[in-house]
DNA sequence: GGCGGCAATATTGTCAACAATCTTGCTGAC
DNA sequence: GTCAGCAAGATTGTTGACAATATTGCCGCC
């Protein structure tokens, strides 16, 4: 195992985690005091970081944590929404009974989580049903895409699940997703699919102005 | 403006161009002397190409040309199908009055080179309207994935275009996306893109046993 | 006091050499 | 004749030093 992957993982997650601020520059020499790495280790996985969308490289003049605009991070969750409608489509079309059964599990979990109000472990039981969808639906390319997409959003996405009242919302569609997957009804589960993300594209944009999302 | 950039866009087309066979193992100090620059350089524009999918990166043993299954392809269109129906449906919302004139002309030109039997001139054509239909959505988000896609999939593309009887078939497709969008018809030019998009996945899993798409 | 230009510093870009790893072909035993 | 083990060659991984470029702070001029 090279250095390399290393750096590049423990960098990523360093970055996801808030380690460093949007807008903050990443100075090779400094990072590759802090990782125990050479500079040339830190600056090929800056240039795999930027190619995730994670920093920005300009020539010359080197990385910056990339800041993602809530106007961005709506357009993300826009490609989401018709993608992960295409995968919801798809895993109501290839769903086997046994993951049906793990469906309606994770489904009765996510309910539960709710009504005893762990806002963490909704949120988390939310990232895996959403990833359980896209492995039933087998679409290699689509993962990829929304993976990426997901990396560049985690920290909105992050601040969108704790916002009062937003589970309220967010749990039914999640369950209407379950349903129409578990029902072998794509149509169904792509509207559902469409409906959930189109949802959080409307909170999304309501907190244009920004700044008061936080905390 | 520095070497990277240089031979890294060099590097691209080469590939795109198909100057390497895929598959075919791509040796640092090879492309070093070809392209006149260090190894130091190379490796760096590797890196970056494998980030756009173009070659596939090994640790410890080197990059290959990624090579494109068709089913790979076929995933691709289809993400494709997704994201630029949302991309007609909002061009079709924010389109001007000159952007009209401009996408009528080149729907005419279309149906020219097609009468004209100029097939290559109408396979550029075609990625000219997708193009300008992106740059009038606005939507940089949407524009990056889909031209990442395409990058991925330039050899099949080629070789679709120049498929007999695949311009009779794709024209009043294109020529349907123009008319909704130019009719300010979000609904119809998400429709008509995803149906247009939708008959290139079509055409792309008859290739399924593949091999005779050469030529 | 403010501003343009210059020098000093910080940072990135590139290189050539060396180390680690993989691949390939040979050798010899069974 | 075949296969395991080994050695030689090829290729990638990493390093430290140096060059090129950008940034910052200072100085003198207006």
């Amino acid at each position: 195992m090279s250095d390399l992957d290393e750096v590049r993982t423990q960098l990523r997650t360093a970055i996801l985690r808030g380690s460093y601020a949007p807008r903050q520059r990443l100075i090779e020499t400094e990072l590759a005091e802090q990782y125990g790495a050479s500079r040339f280790v830190i600056r090929n996985a800056l240039i795999q970081l930027a190619a995730d969308g994670l920093v920005e490289l300009q020539p010359n003049r080197g990385a910056r944590v990339r800041e993602i605009s809530v106007a961005e991070a709506v357009e993300i969750t826009e490609i989401r929404q018709a993608v992960e409608g295409l995968v919801a489509r798809r895993a109501a079309e290839l769903v086997t009974d046994q993951q049906i059964a793990e469906l309606r599990e994770l489904g009765a979990r996510m309910e539960a989580a709710v009504a005893q109000g762990e806002l963490l472990r909704y949120s988390e039981l939310n990232g895996v049903l959403h990833s359980r969808v896209r492995e039933i639906a087998g679409h290699a390319t689509a993962s990829r895409i929304i993976e990426q997409l997901n990396g560049q959003m985690v920290r909105h996405q992050f601040q969108l699940s704790l916002l009062p009242g937003r589970p309220t919302v967010s749990l039914p569609e999640h369950l209407a997703i379950v349903d129409a997957v578990c029902a072998r009804d794509p149509e169904g589960a792509e509207r559902a699919m469409r409906a959930h993300v189109g949802s959080v594209v409307g909170t999304l944009a309501t907190l244009d102005t920004s700044g008061h999302l936080a905390k």
